[in-house]
RNA sequence: GGUCGCUUAGCUCAGUUGGUUAGAGCGCUACCUUCACACGGUAGAAGUCACUGGUUCGAGUCCAGUAGCGACCA
């Protein structure tokens, strides 16, 4: 038997199973018809990007369900990969280019640069992976995924090509969210609405014939002046209705524009006129195109103003020109007024500058299936944990629109268009879209942009495995894998991803078959967010987010694990604290040293299989505690279970966690050393073997390492065999196993063993008010009826030990020895040292205000008709029960007062 | 402004069909290095379950409202 360290030392065992477990092909994911399937697809995280806190509770929750599917012998499939994020990475990129070399992306020109770019990614890509590799992760890692590997480039393009020539794919110049720091156009979804604090200025535009006569208006953004087309008020209006189809002077450029009434115009936001700016707004866009004025646009790309502006406002940065246009009214005598003003304006998700409205000429893909996608959710064919999110999810469908597919960037998919060199672009017979370039492709050129990262992951269900090649589909496994089975992810990309998903999984999988055939996935689930002790949110930034591998250095990834898993509750934010990852640590220590404790106890006689296992148990030899600790096993069993299908890890985890501290170490173990006859001793082993061999199969999905680990150590499974390969038997197996033994469990057990704990807590309590904790030779008398007589006999010799106490009898005691009343009698100290009657009184004392205070309400509530005749019997019951108990402990405790007067 | 969520011990959190004395970890106090574990053990202190009202025999749990915090959407 090798020696087994004190402490245990996680660093060792993980490094060795982990690779164990790879070149055993543990992670393997195989379709089998034999068995049920079972897959998770990653959400892939950026390929340059590193380990968070958030990748940490995230995967662990995929690694628990797909080891515990594993165990329950389905064929469980759990697939890996990266995204590229486009703008993310790219921004890296030529951030590090201008660093090393001080140069922009388009001093290299694209080749060059994208050259650049994936020698990025080879020096970056794999840390993460080698990071979910520490933490346990157990992907099938041979089906890893990038989204710009060349056949997954080739299925996003084959896509889009599919949903063009369907006619969901579209070029059109309209308004679109520009990014001007990354110089690209954004969707919705990548806009965030800021509050903020900013101007109102309100202004006024003369009359063109009515000099003298003005119109005020309102704006926050003065420096978009300059593209005014018009002023609009709203037709109704009876201020202005005289003034429609007038002109008005806009200060600079000096121009007269229109008076155009629409009924968009709110008449009661400011003055109820509103500069019109088409090239700069949205909804100016749209009064423009209803009203044919001219467009007119003032802003660079980069948001510097242009020569449309003027020259004093050419070049300049639109932040200043807000100030110089708002000076040069007031020098006017048109700035009524600037007051501070509360406004949302929407910032780059990225970048995180304020984004502008431009008119740009894009790519929009009409989303497919969204009816479709809004039924598989409400009618719960894709269930959501929590629910809530369905309604947000729902409410999203109803109000989207077309989707901005197009991004000025290099890195990304490009666009599988080609337009004819030198023609008009927007004729279909000049453009050629096909995954494969024109026959002549002197004649081509392509189209410069690439396709919005997501408008790839978007399709990470199926076309990671094969799709739509059917050769490499059926080499994969997609018809045997799809539906997924579970996706774990964070509600913040509900939008970005997870409908798009479905969308897509509606719309090119399996046409012909029924929604549940094409869904990519039935259930998910959403994470909280990791926030920090003060609830903020993790960030680089801030600095307040701890690097996991440090802490899987200092804690192991077990521990990072279940301390991660302890705290999070379900789809909350959870605020971290290392505190938590101690006690996982903690808790690994414990289990390492109960199992060094069972090795050390005795031999091993035969722990391979729980057959083999229960076939050690000898039935006339159990104990109530056998039985207590048996049935404690079996409520912990299915409570695990019931919990995991339900997703809830937490609640999971806390009823391990309590079953072996409580129960099993401080209960079972502890009264096991008590035991003095040896076949009863050796007995207990077997049930120790079999109790632990069962809470090392529930811990696995938390604690894989560990649990393999012991497993080896306490000759579970064979040299070369797999804890994951042992099945996981539900508490009818345990049973079952059990009764073939010939074993009955006794539910009466608990209930006795519940009593016996109290007892003993209370005797050790006395013990250390009387500051005796220490003392091993005290004796104790008891005062008890028959039963409670006949309970403490049997139990006699781990009381003593667990009291720590050299005698229990029934005699007599003296009437002023100290007391505690307990369930099965009262329970009397013997101290030959004199006695402090005061002490002992007021002791006493404190306990009768408790009493008397709970036999109050008890009476209080029987004493209720209603509650009588209404509630169910065995509730009433139980009440009355419980009052004729406390009634007894009252009464005794008055009769111990009484006596010390 | 709309929708959703949260508010339980000093801190972080459990408490899922309403039901006996509201739990855990950390921290705190006292004691213990007892032959599995000091990454441990024993005992203890600590809670008007945000507030107000309602439903009910009975509410931390259900309903309505209020306040504070947060998220998403406009």
């Amino acid at each position: 038997m090798p020696e087994i360290s004190k402490a245990y030392d996680p660093g060792r065992v993980e490094a060795h199973w982990y690779e164990t477990w790879v070149s055993g092909r543990c992670f393997r994911g195989t379709p089998d018809p034999d068995k049920e399937p079972y897959c998770i697809v990653i959400p892939p995280p950026n390929v340059t990007g590193v380990l968070t806190m958030g990748h940490v509770l995230n995967n662990t929750l995929q690694d628990i369900l797909i080891r515990r599917a594993r165990q329950r012998g389905k064929a469980a499939m759990w697939l890996p990969g990266t995204d590229h994020a486009g703008i993310a990475t790219q921004t890296r990129v030529e951030r590090e280019l201008r660093a090393n070399e001080g140069l922009t992306r388009h001093d290299l020109g694209r080749e060059a640069f994208l050259e650049k770019a994936w020698e990025w990614k080879e020096k970056h890509g794999g840390i993460i992976i080698e990071q979910l590799k520490r933490l346990g992760c157990s992907c099938d890692w041979d089906r890893e995924v990038f989204t710009m590997d060349p056949d997954y480039s080739e299925r996003v393009q084959e896509a889009f090509v599919r949903l063009f020539r369907e006619g969901l794919i579209y070029r059109g110049k309209r308004m679109v969210n520009w990014c001007p720091a990354s110089l690209t156009a954004l969707s919705d979804e990548e806009v965030i609405m800021k509050t903020q604090r900013s101007s109102l200025y309100r202004m006024r535009y003369e009359l063109v014939d009515r000099p003298g006569e003005y119109l005020e208006i309102s704006t926050t953004r003065p420096e978009t002046l300059m593209g005014d087309t018009a002023v609009a008020v709203h037709p109704e209006d009876e201020r202005y209705r005289h003034l429609i189809g007038e002109k008005v002077w806009r200060p600079f450029p000096r121009e007269a524009i229109p008076v155009v009434a629409d009924s968009h115009i709110d008449p009661e936001f400011g003055t109820g006129v509103l500069k019109v700016t088409p090239a700069h707004d949205k909804a100016d866009f749209e009064i423009g195109t209803r009203h044919g004025l001219p467009v007119v646009n003032v802003f660079n790309p980069d948001g510097t103003l242009n020569a449309h502006a003027g020259d004093e406002f050419d070049g300049m940065d639109r932040f200043e020109a807000r100030k110089v246009a708002a000076r040069k009214l007031a020098e006017a005598g048109l700035l009524v007024a600037e007051e501070p003003y509360e406004n949302n304006v929407g910032y780059s998700e990225r970048a995180d500058v304020p984004i502008e409205p431009r008119l740009s000429e894009q790519w929009f893909l009409k989303y497919p299936k969204v009816e479709e996608a809004k039924a598989v959710v409400r009618d719960g064919l894709i269930r959501f944990f929590p629910e809530r999110w369905a309604k947000i999810y729902l409410h999203w469908l109803d109000n989207i629109q077309d989707w901005c597919i197009s991004r000025q960037l290099w890195w990304g998919h490009r666009i599988p268009v080609w337009y004819r060199k030198g023609e008009d672009r927007s004729r279909p017979e000049n453009r050629h879209v096909d995954t494969r370039p024109p026959e002549d492709p002197e004649n081509w050129e392509r189209e410069e942009d690439v396709l919005d990262t997501w408008a790839s992951s978007w399709l990470w269900p199926f076309a990671t495995m094969g799709w739509p090649d059917r050769e490499v589909e059926k080499k994969q496994g997609l018809d045997y894998f799809y539906p997924t089975s579970a996706l774990v992810t964070g509600p913040d990309i509900i939008f970005f991803w997870v409908a798009r998903m479905i969308m897509a999984g509606l719309y090119f999988m399996r046409p012909d078959a029924p929604a549940e055939r094409r869904i990519p996935f039935r259930d998910v689930y959403y994470t909280g967010i990791i926030r920090d002790i003060q609830g903020r949110k993790m960030s680089k930034s801030l600095g307040n987010s701890p690097d996991p591998l440090d802490l899987i250095a200092r804690y192991g990834a077990d521990g990072l694990r279940l301390g991660i898993m302890l705290i999070a509750p379900k789809g909350q934010d959870i605020r971290f604290s290392e505190d938590r990852v101690e006690t996982g640590r903690h808790f690994c220590n414990k289990l390492w040293n109960a199992c060094r404790y069972r090795r050390i106890s005795g031999d091993i006689r035969n722990n391979s299989s729980l057959e083999a296992v229960a076939a050690c148990i000898r039935p006339e030899l159990l104990d109530i505690d056998d039985h207590f600790i048996l049935l404690r096993l079996l409520d912990t069993a299915s409570t695990v279970e019931d919990s995991l299908n339900r997703y809830e890890f937490t609640g999971a985890a806390q009823k391990l966690f309590g079953f072996f501290w409580t129960d099993f170490c401080d209960w079972y173990l502890e009264v096991s050393k008590s035991r003095q006859d040896p076949e009863v001793r050796e007995n207990g082993l077997a049930v120790q073997d079999f109790v632990l061999r069962q809470l090392l199969l529930l811990l696995h999905p938390y604690i894989p390492f560990i649990t393999e680990e012991l497993w080896h150590t306490l000759e579970y499974g064979a040299e070369g065999s797999f804890l994951q390969d042992a099945g996981l038997p539900g508490a009818d197996a345990l049973r079952d196993a059990l009764g073939a033994g010939g074993i009955q469990l006794d539910a009466a057990a608990e209930a006795r063993t519940v009593q016996l704990r109290e007892l003993v807590t209370r005797a050790r309590a006395l013990k250390a008010d009387y500051n005796l904790a220490n003392r091993k030779d005290l004796a104790f008398f008891a005062e008890s009826d028959e039963a409670g007589r006949v309970e403490l006999e049997e139990s006699r010799d781990k009381l003593l030990f667990l009291i720590g106490a050299a005698s229990l009898s029934f005699e007599p005691a003296g009437e002023a020895a100290p007391a505690v009343v307990t369930g099965l009698g009262t329970l009397r100290l013997n101290l030959s040292e004199a006695i402090d009657v005061e002490a002992e009184k007021e002791r006493l004392g404190k306990e009768l205000t408790k009493l008397e205070r709970q036999v109050a309400v008890g009476e209080k509530k029987l004493g209720n008709e209603s509650f009588v005749a209404k509630a169910p019997p065995d509730i009433v019951e139980g009440a009355r029960r419980q009052l004729d108990e406390l009634r007894g402990k009252k009464e005794e405790v008055e009769k111990l007062l009484t006596a010390l007067d």
